[in-house]
DNA sequence: GATTTGATTGTTGGT
DNA sequence: ACCAACAATCAAATC
């Protein structure tokens, strides 16, 4: 099952979504996307740069128990150690797999997704606090630090220089 | 880079 | 300006 590799076609029928009447709010194809439709989405804005602190995506439910899943496949393949193979292989299963089965695995991701969701709050407030705050180095640790609640108790101490700069790196064909 | 699926983010169009 | 919906990118493991 190729599920159209996810990238051109996305997963396709989403429908079951029913606006009022019949929003089609359109056809609006893909943002642009006509130029690089092969990778990125278009020459607009290139979301991000690189952040240093950035909170990665918590895994899904389904990479939760690949994780699992990997160990055991491993285990009884250990012949092949191509994370191909047990891709095919976890997805294979993981459909096979009922609801309640996948129940853990989602009740996991969720939770991950609880401290994702913390860590982009924090995130956010360093980024905006740099940005806004910059020109006075210790009052904005201050506000920084007082917005800053016991959200996740996290003692890392990270000092944000003045770090304003738009590079816009295009990828080169 | 190859592969899996889910999730989050981003962009755009419409109201 | 905000919401809704779609489209695309990204998350890890190993060779």
């Amino acid at each position: 099952m190729k599920t159209a590799k996810g990238k051109g076609a996305a997963k396709a029928s989403k429908e079951a979504l029913k606006p009022t009447d019949d929003r089609k709010v359109g056809k609006r194809k893909a943002a642009t996307v006509a130029d690089k439709s092969s990778k990125q989405k278009a020459k607009k804005e290139k979301r991000a740069k690189k952040d240093p602190n950035k909170p990665k995506r918590p895994p899904s439910a389904f990479f939760v128990f690949l994780e699992e899943f990997r160990k055991t496949f491993k285990k009884e393949n250990p012949n092949v150690s191509s994370v191909a193979a047990v891709g095919k292989a976890g997805g294979e299963k993981w459909k096979s797999m009922t609801s309640a089965e996948k129940a853990p695995y989602e009740a996991k991701a969720s939770k991950k997704k609880d401290e994702y969701g913390k860590l982009m709050n924090a995130y956010n407030k360093k980024q905006s606090a740099a940005a806004d705050g910059n020109a006075e180095s210790d009052r904005s640790k201050s506000e920084v630090n007082d917005e800053d609640d016991e959200a996740t108790g996290e003692e890392g101490e990270e000092e944000e220089e003045e770090e304003e700069e738009e590079e816009e790196d295009d990828d080169d064909d």
